[in-house]
RNA sequence: GGCCCCGUGGUGUAGCUGGCCUAACACGCCACCCUGUCAAGGUGGAGAUCGGCGGUUCGAAUCCGCUCGGGGUCGCCA
């Protein structure tokens, strides 16, 4: 391979293969910096070894794909290149075959070359040449593996469930095929291989995992793409602690076999409640202190109307200690910071400077001497810090001011270099109301177990009911999510009667489960693990399209093949669909027809 | 559905307080020169009307509106 000649070959007749990734043509002597995945190798073409393969090297461009051969040999004194594993050999070509040419080419393919996304995954063929590509998706390759390797290791059988499975309305949008046999019937693919299994369990199959691929029709994101592939896993006769090991193990040796990255075990767990209070988010990014303080208490009889209306209305009052923030200017803190803390739902984004022991701005003489030695003794306020406040809706102001919390992170470098703080965050709450029509649904899926001491509160708080679900956040990413399950049909009636699903409705959505349920289920708990955030920290990228062969685009779209495309008459005619109307998307690039 | 950023030759950028832009630079491409380079070098050349449409103006890549496309994000993602 071009990357692997050494000066341990020196002497060796070699043939190699690969793309021309730079050519320098002296007009006699030329070189060829050949390329493969392993790297590259300098080749010499001299016209005095070989007119013919001399002949080949000036009439070749970037990109053509050669095959040579020829003698390894050290480069002459003086000329070693010490930046390249191959530099202190070269090739003197004697032999050279041209196996593919190649147009100019639409983007460079060297890391340094940037191109546009849009270019990028047009000719995504030509992007994964880039060393970059080549990195992650062999990582990617070697950390999937891996986690097959321990969870075989760990007695886990890994089982295909169907791509095509009923819809149900609940969690996000189906993808939804429709059957030709059964006309007007639809399937759906599985948003996750859930309810399989759970019935998995049912069947004895005790230790099931599977890399499974699952779809879910929502708006995309960095970290999120509608076709993704999950780390699936449920086990029998467990609790939590038996699936935190699991996983633990699993992960944990696969960062360090695919990525080299060291993770400790166990991970700290950390309850829903405390993330949101410490750090404003349910996924919080534990590399760094510089945590929300609720100081709710300290303003309780504030005369400032902003703090003290928001907790008359009983919300509260959060803080945030900026280290160093008195270089924050008013522009920027009622621009972009503001704007941050807009984005939650929060209303404005109080601060402070502290100068020379006294606090500056324009809450600063709303507040009376007691509450600012309150502050500052609570929060460790100093000389040049500033302090920014939201005030509402506990949550609002808590999830608001986490993220000004991120942003100041990152506006302040904050977050310490190659760490990988991992975490479990637990108890979360069972159900959640819509703020707007006020209806019960379940945070995880209708299956979780309530936590053991809130039962009772079921039927007369749900929203107070913790469960036994648990994530896995590691810097700030939620890598995952997954709970002990409800097995016992009495308790499942209960949960499903707190949703306001009529028995009828129950049957109807999930019949075969609790049907599965009257037959000896053994207690079971699972856990699925997104693998493409984890391959994106793992390699260090910011968004899931670098470690996936071949995304889409935001939009949802593939600018490579030019999908999705308008569907066919007669495709729709042979599964008995007609369309309502035909509705045109896209531009110069879609030449879809108004129908 | 909302908010924010971006769209200039094949690629990446500059220009964008309107007229010296008949659009500049680098890489790539084409031709020629060059036997030790490695972001090789030299000389010459082709290539964009500035995503699209409409408007303001005597005049727009530069201002405004709409639209298409790319990215980030809130909602959404059991």
């Amino acid at each position: 391979m071009c990357g692997t000649v050494t000066a341990g070959d020196e002497g060796q007749r070699l043939t190699v293969a690969g793309w021309v990734n730079h050519r320098r043509d002296h007009g006699g002597l030329t070189f060829i910096d050949l390329r493969d995945h392993t790297g590259v190798v300098q080749l010499v073409f001299n016209p005095a070894t070989s007119p013919a393969a001399h002949e080949i090297a000036e009439r070749c461009r970037l990109e053509w794909v050669l095959k040579v051969d020829g003698l390894v040999g050290r480069r002459p004194p003086g000329s070693e290149n010490p930046n390249l594993p191959t530099g202190e050999v070269e090739l003197t070509v004697e032999g050279c075959e041209v196996l593919g040419q190649a147009e100019a080419m639409p983007m460079g393919v060297s890391d340094e070359l940037a191109a546009d996304e849009r270019v990028r995954l047009q000719y995504r063929y030509l992007d994964l040449r880039r060393p970059r590509m080549q990195r992650n998706l062999r990582a990617r390759h070697r950390f999937i593996k891996s986690l097959r390797d321990v969870a075989d290791e760990l007695g886990f059988i890994e089982i295909e469930t169907p791509t095509m499975i009923p819809s149900t309305p609940e969690g996000a949008r189906d993808f939804i095929v429709p059957s030709r046999m059964w006309p007007g019937h639809v399937w759906a693919l599985p948003q996750s291989p859930q309810i399989y299994k759970q019935l998995c369990m049912v069947g004895g199959l005790d230790r099931y995992f599977q890399i499974a691929r699952c779809w879910r029709d929502e708006d995309l994101r960095a970290d999120r793409q509608f076709e993704f592939t999950q780390l699936d896993l449920e086990m029998s006769f467990v609790e939590e602690d038996e699936v935190f090991l699991v996983l633990e193990e699993m992960i944990s040796r696969a960062f360090a076999t695919a990525f080299d990255i060291p993770v400790s075990t166990p991970w700290p767990r950390l309850p829903f409640s405390e993330a949101m209070r410490r750090f404003g988010s349910d996924k919080p990014d534990t590399r760094f202190g510089h945590e929300l303080e609720d100081v709710s208490d300290i303003f309780r009889a504030s005369s400032f109307r902003v703090f003290r209306g928001a907790l008359d209305q009983g919300g509260s009052v959060q803080a945030l200690r900026v280290q160093a923030g008195a270089e924050l200017t008013r522009g920027e803190l009622e621009g972009e910071w503001l704007q941050v803390a807009r984005t939650y739902g929060a209303v404005g984004l109080a601060y402070m400077w502290r100068r020379s022991g006294v606090y500056e701005g324009a809450i600063a003489k709303f507040l009376s001497e007691e509450e600012q030695e309150a502050l500052t003794a609570r929060l460790g306020l100093q000389d040049g810090d500033c302090v920014c406040f939201t005030a509402g809706r506990t949550q609002v102001a808590q999830t608001s001011l986490g993220a000004v919390r991120l942003h100041a992170a990152r506006r302040f470098g904050w977050i310490p270099p190659k760490r990988f703080d991992f975490l479990w965050v637990t108890e979360f709450p069972l159900f959640e109301a819509d703020p707007a029509t006020g209806r019960i649904g379940s945070v995880h899926h209708p299956f979780t177990q309530p936590h053991p001491d809130d039962w009772d509160l079921v039927r007369t708080e749900p929203t107070a009911v913790r469960s036994r679900s648990y994530d896995i956040v590691c810097n700030g990413v939620e890598l995952g999510s997954g709970s002990l399950r409800i097995t016992n049909p009495a308790q499942q009636a209960l949960i499903f009667e707190a949703l306001g699903l009529s028995a009828e409705e129950a049957q109807r959505k999930f019949g075969f489960l609790m049907s599965a349920f009257r037959y000896g289920p053994p207690p079971h708990g699972g856990f699925a693990a997104g693998v493409d955030r984890m391959v994106m920290l793992g390699v260090g990228e910011s968004t899931i399209r670098e470690v996936i062969a071949f995304p889409k685009t935001q939009s949802g779209a593939d600018p490579m093949t030019g999908s999705p495309t308008p569907v066919a008459p007669e495709q729709l005619a042979e599964v008995g669909l007609r369309l309502a109307k035909v509705l045109e998307r896209g531009g110069t690039d879609h030449d879809g027809r108004e129908g």
